[in-house]
DNA sequence: TCATTAGTTGAGACAATATCTCATTAAAGG
DNA sequence: CCTTTAATGAGATATTGTCTCAACTAATGA
C-alpha cells in the first residue's frame, strides 16, 4: 500500500533535480556539439559553480574559483557564463541587486522570488497557475516566451513591522 | 444628457494619470516630509523625467538634462533617482539590458514586459488576473508585496522565425 | 607520436557604470 | 537677513563588463 506514495516521490523528485550535475560526459558531447571544447579552466568553472550556495554574481564565481586554487581568469568566467547558461548548467536568478545578474546552478526547478527591501532576504517560490497564465499571456500577444523573471519586492514577515 | 459621459472620462483620466505629474505644491510638502528639499537641480530632474519617452536609464536622463541646458550634475541625477522612485514619480522598468536599470516616468498605470531577445523590443501588457495572483502569493507566503517586476524574454512575432 | 588547426586562455588595457569626497552653494525657517 | 543643514558639482575612485592578443592546448588525423 506504500508503493504509490513511493512512484509519487519518485516522480517529484525527477521534477525537482531533472536536468541536475550534467555528468562529464555527457558535457563533453553537448560541449562538442556546439564545436566547443572542454577545457580545464570551463571544467573548474562549471565546478565551481555547481558547488555554489544560492545566487551568485560572476565575481562571487571567481572568487570561489581562486579559493579553489584555479588559474581560470575573470574574462574566463564571464566567456563561460553565456556557455553555462547554453548548456544549461545555470539559470539566471533575480536582477534585483545593484546592477549584477545574478546566476544559480539549475539544481532545482524555475522558481520566482520575493525579495525583502531591508533584510534583502529571498523566498522562493513556484506557481503553476502563474506560470500557465504567462503563457496565455505570451499567445494572446502573438509572442513566444522563452524564459522570465519575475521579482516581487517588499517586507517579509520579520521586517514588516520595521 | 453628455454629463455622465465626462464624469466617466474623468473618472478614468484620474485612473489612466492618478499619481502622474505632481504638481510642485504636493510635491515639495512630499520632500519636506521626509526632510528633502525641492532644489533647482531636483526640479530639473523631476521635469526632464517627467518628459522621458518611454523607458530609460540615468545615463539617458542625464543626457537629456544636458541638452535642456540644465547644470544638474551625473551624481545628482544617481542621487534622485532612489528619491524619485520614493515620490512616485518614476517607477522601475525592465533590467534587461546590460546592467543598467531602466526608469519610467508613472506616465500610465503599472505594467509588466515582453522583451524580444532579438531586436529589443519591448511589448507592455497587463493582466489584472496575474496581478491578483501575485498578492495572493504574497499573502500564502505572509510577505507584503510592495512592487514587482514580470519581465518575458522570448521573441516577438516579426523574429520568432529567425 | 607528431604536426596541424582552431577554439580557448590569461593578463591587462579599456570602457561603461555607479558611488564617494569635500569644499561650496542655497533651500527652509525664523 | 541669518542660521542651519540638506544638496550640489566636479572629479576621484570603485565596480562591473568587454576586448585584444600572443601563448596555449584540445581535437584530429597522419
Ligand atoms: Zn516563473
Ligand atoms: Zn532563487
Ligand atoms: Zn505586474
Ligand atoms: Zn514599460
Amino acid at each position: 500500500m506504500g508503493h504509490g506514495l513511493i512512484l509519487t516521490i519518485n516522480w517529484r523528485q525527477l521534477n525537482v533535480y531533472g536536468g541536475f550535475a550534467v555528468k562529464q560526459d555527457s558535457l563533453k558531447s553537448i560541449l562538442a556539439g556546439k564545436g566547443l571544447r572542454l577545457t580545464r579552466a570551463r571544467q573548474d568553472i562549471i565546478t565551481a559553480a555547481q558547488a555554489m550556495k544560492g545566487h551568485f554574481d560572476p565575481q562571487n564565481l571567481y572568487d570561489s574559483l581562486k579559493e579553489k586554487g584555479s588559474k581560470a581568469s575573470r574574462a574566463s568566467v564571464y566567456r563561460s557564463i553565456p556557455v553555462l547558461l547554453e548548456a544549461g548548467i545555470i539559470s539566471e536568478a533575480e536582477r534585483t541587486d545593484r546592477c549584477t545578474h545574478y546566476e544559480k546552478v539549475t539544481e532545482n526547478r524555475h522558481h520566482d522570488h520575493l525579495t525583502c527591501l531591508r533584510c534583502g532576504t529571498t523566498i522562493e517560490f513556484y506557481s503553476p497557475t502563474l506560470e500557465m497564465l504567462q503563457d496565455e499571456i505570451c499567445q494572446r500577444e502573438n509572442f513566444k516566451g522563452i524564459r522570465h523573471n519575475l521579482d516581487i519586492l517588499g517586507y517579509c514577515r520579520e521586517c514588516v513591522d520595521k
